[in-house]
DNA sequence: AATTCTATTTACTTATATATAAGTAAGTTC
DNA sequence: GAACTTACTTATATATAAGTAAATAGAATT
């Protein structure tokens, strides 16, 4: 093959992320990487020796993800209002264009059937993005630029689940749903 | 055998409705079903031919008890506080007792996997919750028992979004989340 | 008492899933 | 240029899925 070999794998991962988080964890196959790409189950096997550890690159590639778009604004600080915009245009764009769930939904539908794994890297990353909010929130009613009463990291949950809602409820409603969910998110914390 | 016969489409629909809501489509078989009632799958097939039959029944009779249980509402009126807390107690009970999520929930992540009855069930099902928490947020607000801004119908929507999403989020960080998006709800609506 | 209907089992089929073993061509290292 | 590694392939094992056809047991009907 003349094609590159290192690309592979990142192919892989990119498709598999696309499903993992478009149809769910038992929504999807080996098969479902394999054919669209003209390799074998058995390549994807190589890269990823079993489901589990292909799904759990992905949710680690998504954590990753998540650290490099926020890092800056954990070390650093600075407007709150400028870090929630950019998370819901980062949420936004999962949804309307990749046609993509959070993957916290998809570990969490198929919670029971999930090896170990997985479920421990979603936790993670559930308590990451969590502790991410709820700072942008204490920040933002700090620095005067949102409202809220109660305490800030259950805005930041409920802020979370609305827009994993959201996502859900786009495929059966239309997208327009999610600008709807983000407006009153906004419109909540008096922006 | 010397159980009554009529029971047992209803037993097969009870332990369906536990394994969809709890696990999602792609997340159970017909054995799931069959072996702990120390049945058959085949005695399956003859009460629900297909999966997707015995899946849109299972929304079908969600759709059903939720539609009991505010009919009374929707041709009544009454206090939308009273109705709200209705709504919240039967999602927190499906949360945490019952451990399952939402029918949409469900349907939409897998989505692209499901057959059109079921897509077409669970879309009618959005339509009767929006509608029917639309008017609860309507009537709230007429009646001074709810504060918000913006459109009632865009609050429904979040209000059920965020419900949904706390359903997932309990699942990866404990049951402590539902009570606090629930809280949040009341507190964003100024109860 | 014979017949018919209902609910169910037995015994399959077809399809697909995840995973592994064994082999190989091409590159890489010493 | 021999040994080794990378990135695959083919072939196959094992399991599980959804679904169906035919036989049958018990209940209700005639």
């Amino acid at each position: 093959m003349t094609t590159p070999r290192t690309s592979t794998r990142e192919h892989i991962l990119k498709r598999a992320t696309a499903l993992f988080q478009g149809r769910g964890y038992n929504g999807f196959s080996f098969k479902d990487i394999s054919t669209p790409m003209g390799i074998r189950n058995a390549a994807v096997h190589y890269h990823f020796p079993s489901k589990a550890d292909l799904c759990t690159a992905v949710i680690r590639r998504y954590s990753d993800l998540l650290k490099s778009e926020t890092r800056e604004f954990m070390e650093l600080g600075g407007p709150a209002r400028v870090q929630l915009e950019r998370y819901l245009a980062f949420v936004r764009h999962e949804i309307l264009d990749a046609h993509c769930m959070c993957p916290l939904t998809n570990v969490a539908v198929a919670m029971d059937t999930l090896p170990d794994e997985i479920r421990a890297e979603a936790k993670k990353l559930s308590r990451d993005v969590l502790s991410y909010l709820t700072r942008v929130m204490e920040t933002g009613r700090k620095q005067g630029e949102f409202q809220f009463d109660c305490v800030a990291e259950q805005k930041a949950l409920s802020v979370k689940a609305a827009l994993q809602g959201a996502g859900q409820l786009a495929r059966l409603m239309g997208p327009e749903v999610v600008d709807q969910v983000i407006d009153q998110i906004r419109c909540d914390l008096k922006i």
